[in-house]
DNA sequence: TATGATAATGCAACAAAGTTGCAAAATATA
DNA sequence: TATATTTTGCAACTTTGTTGCATTATCATA
């Protein structure tokens, strides 16, 4: 496991440092999205708040990582497909956030359907975001 | 248009009150939607911060008002349509932001369309937001 | 329309979230 | 290994959001 988050780093060009290593591998090791104060707990009192702010914004600035849209002030986080890791960003996602407990996933293999706009509107990127019960909960 | 503010409140059985007859009227005579932080700016130094804040809660929570996710930790609030009024809630929006100057706008007339989900997974409520260019900035 | 009940506001104090500059430390490069 | 570069942690600060409470405004009704 610790390979792959050094080739990933490394395949960024991204100095392989402490907390870099340790906040991939959260993400790597838990399936859900992660906001900013996930990490901040499940990191422990190991790094500085600053470098998780830090760290976060440079692995959305290489695609490691994308956002995704909430209503309650608190951006998720979570890791792209491979696809993203190469130069082509795949901007388009379904994303689902489930009522009960609270979890984000990612749907990967979700098909976004096109979306008709009226005349003049120019779409470049589409972000769904489901909100429901989850596969976990509904057991 | 202050009738109809006073009577959108006397609606949801809310006091008739300097600030919230200010900001319903903000978002009746501007197209677009609004973060807190433009109310703020655009009431001016007239009310508390903690009335902003605790009117857009109570806007939201009567119908009124609805939120528009965000990746930026900056939740946007827009008027619902008629629907809304009636008790039964409008949940499922098609919001444009647009790359260039930066409005939210919601977009009634949109169609959502299914979102397939995976196995287990149980969809209550469909948010939409599409980056792009908007009408205005395009010509 | 005066009056008591109810609800909303503003203030203060606080908590949480996010930002910036900079010196020290770690990592990369050659 | 030595030097250049990058990253980190710290401190100080700004912004954003929350809570309790006394004061004030609004509402209901007599």
């Amino acid at each position: 496991m610790n390979i792959r988050v050094e080739d990933i780093l490394r395949h960024n060009r991204l100095s392989i440092t402490g907390s870099r290593k340790k906040i991939l591998s959260l993400f790597l090791s838990h399936a859900g999205a992660l906001a900013h104060g996930d990490i901040e707990k499940k990191a422990g009192e190991k790094f500085d708040r600053v470098t998780i702010y830090r760290t976060l914004q440079a692995f959305v600035e290489k695609g490691i990582l994308h956002t995704i849209p909430t209503s309650d002030n608190n951006v998720r986080y979570a890791l792209c497909n491979d696809e993203c890791y190469e130069g082509h960003h795949h901007d388009d996602h379904v994303h689902f956030m489930c009522r009960l407990c609270g979890t984000t996933t990612c749907i990967n293999d979700a098909y976004i359907p096109e979306v008709k706009l009226p005349r003049g509107y120019n779409a470049l990127q589409v972000e769904v975001v489901v909100h429901g019960i989850c596969k976990n909960c509904k057991k």
